[in-house]
DNA sequence: TATAAATTTCAGAAGTTACTGAAATTCCAA
DNA sequence: TTGGAATTTCAGTAACTTCTGAAATTTATA
C-alpha cells in the first residue's frame, strides 16, 4: 500500500470496520480509498494503491455498487470505468440508512406481519405472538418516522438535529396546554399510541444481570 | 427443533438475520428464542429447543452478555443460570443503540479526530482531511441528537416519533418568525447549535447518480 | 471440605467466506 | 468485422469462523 500516511491509516481503520458493518475488508478498503479521492479511480488505480488482485477489486466495486455507494465516472478519452462516492457526506449518509433499513429490519416486519396473522397453536404461542406484535408496532413508528424525516432537505434536517431534546420542552408545552384544556391523553397524531400498561413491569426474580 | 410452528419460524428467522446483525446463527437463534419465550430458560432447556450443542450454547449466552441484551435469574430452588430478555422491548430497542453506536461509530469517530489533527503531506491529504473532517461534523451532530434524545423517557420519546415530520412544521414556523422578526440566524437553544455555516459545498463534477 | 451439578475452556473438525490467477466475455475503435 | 483493451467469471485454495465433545474449572450444598 503505497498511500500518504494519513489516508492509509484511514483506509486500514475502514477495512477493519467493513466487518461490523456487513461488508469484507476489501469493501472496506475500496471505498474509503475513493471517499478520500479528490478524484474518480479506476480499477487499475485501486489495485495500485491497495495490492489487492485485479479481481478482487472487481468485486468490490460491484458490491459496492449494489449497496449505491458508488458512482460511476467516464472520462473523456478514456474507456475505463472510473468510480466516485458522492460529495456531499449527508447523501451518503441517507445511502445507509436506507440500505441497511432495507436489509436489517424490512425483512423481519415482513415475517413479523405474517406471523401475527395466524393463528396460535395454544397459550405458549399467544404470548410469543403478543411480544411480536408489540415489536411490529415499535417498528412501524420507528420505521414511520424514519420515511417522514428523510423526506427532508439536509438544511431541515440539520435544524432538526441541533435541536435535539429541545424537542422536549415543545412536547411539554403541548401536554401541559392539552392537560389544562382537559382535552384527551393520548397522543395527538393518531398514528401509534400508548398500547398497553405494561412499561418495563418487572415479571418476577431478581433484576440484576450481571456478568 | 421442536419448538410450536409460529416460534419457530421466527427463531429460524432470526438466526439467518444474525449475520446482518453481526452475530451468529446460534446467537440469533438463541435471542429470538429467549425473546418469545414467557419464562426464563436455562442453557438446556435452549439445548433441548434448538438442538445445539451445550458448548455452543455457553458461548452464545456469553456473547448475548456482552451485548447486554440478556439478563440473568436465579429461580429458588435451582442452581442453574436463567435467562431472559427485558420485558419493555423500549428496552431492547435502546441497548441495541447503544451498542451500536459503540461498536459502529465510537471507533471511527476517535480515529478521525486524531487523523484531523496531524499535519498532511501535501494537497491531496489536504483535501482528504477536509473529507475526515466533514465527516466527525456529521458524526457530531448525529450523535450529539442520539444523546439528548436516549434520555427522553419512553413515553415521550413515543410522541416525539409519532410527531414525526410534523416537526418540520414547527421549524418552519420558527424561522419565518426568527426572519420576521429579524434574530439571529442560528438555533436558539444554545446546546447543541449549528456548528457551522458550509452547506454541503458541491466539488465540482455533475451530481446526477449513475446506472 | 468433599462431591456432584453446572459451566467454561479448548483443540480440532466442519463449514463458510475471501481471494487469486487464468480463462471467458464484453466493449470500443479502427 | 477484427484486434486488443477492459472487465467479469470461475474453480480452486487460503484464511477464517463456527461448532463440537471431552476435559478442566467453578459453584453450591451436603
Amino acid at each position: 500500500m503505497d498511500l500518504p500516511p494519513l489516508k492509509e491509516r484511514f483506509v486500514i481503520h475502514f477495512g477493519e470496520m467493513g466487518a461490523r458493518w456487513g461488508v469484507n475488508r476489501t469493501v472496506g478498503q475500496i471505498y474509503a480509498l475513493l471517499f478520500l479521492s479528490d478524484r474518480p479511480l479506476c480499477a487499475d488505480d485501486i489495485v495500485a494503491s491497495l495490492g489487492l488482485s485485479r479481481s478482487n477489486v472487481s468485486m468490490g466495486l460491484k458490491e459496492l455498487q449494489a449497496w449505491g455507494l458508488v458512482r460511476l465516472r467516464h472520462l473523456r478519452g478514456d474507456r475505463r470505468d472510473h468510480f466516485t462516492t458522492p460529495e456531499d457526506i449527508w447523501e451518503i449518509v441517507r445511502t445507509l440508512a436506507e440500505q441497511r433499513k432495507s436489509r436489517e429490519i424490512d425483512p423481519t416486519q415482513t415475517l413479523l406481519r405474517e406471523l401475527i396473522m395466524e393463528d396460535p397453536t395454544g397459550p405458549e404461542e399467544e404470548f410469543a405472538q403478543n411480544r411480536m406484535r408489540e415489536t411490529t408496532e415499535i417498528i412501524e413508528l420507528l420505521t414511520g418516522w424514519y420515511d417522514e424525516v428523510k423526506t427532508l432537505e439536509t438544511a431541515r434536517l440539520k435544524q432538526l438535529l441541533a435541536l435535539g431534546a429541545a424537542v422536549q420542552r415543545i412536547l411539554e408545552f403541548r401536554d401541559s396546554f392539552r392537560l389544562s384544556s382537559k382535552k384527551s391523553d393520548t397522543v395527538s397524531n393518531g398514528a401509534v399510541g400508548e398500547r398497553n400498561g405494561r412499561d418495563a413491569a418487572p415479571r418476577l426474580g431478581d433484576e440484576d444481570g450481571g456478568k
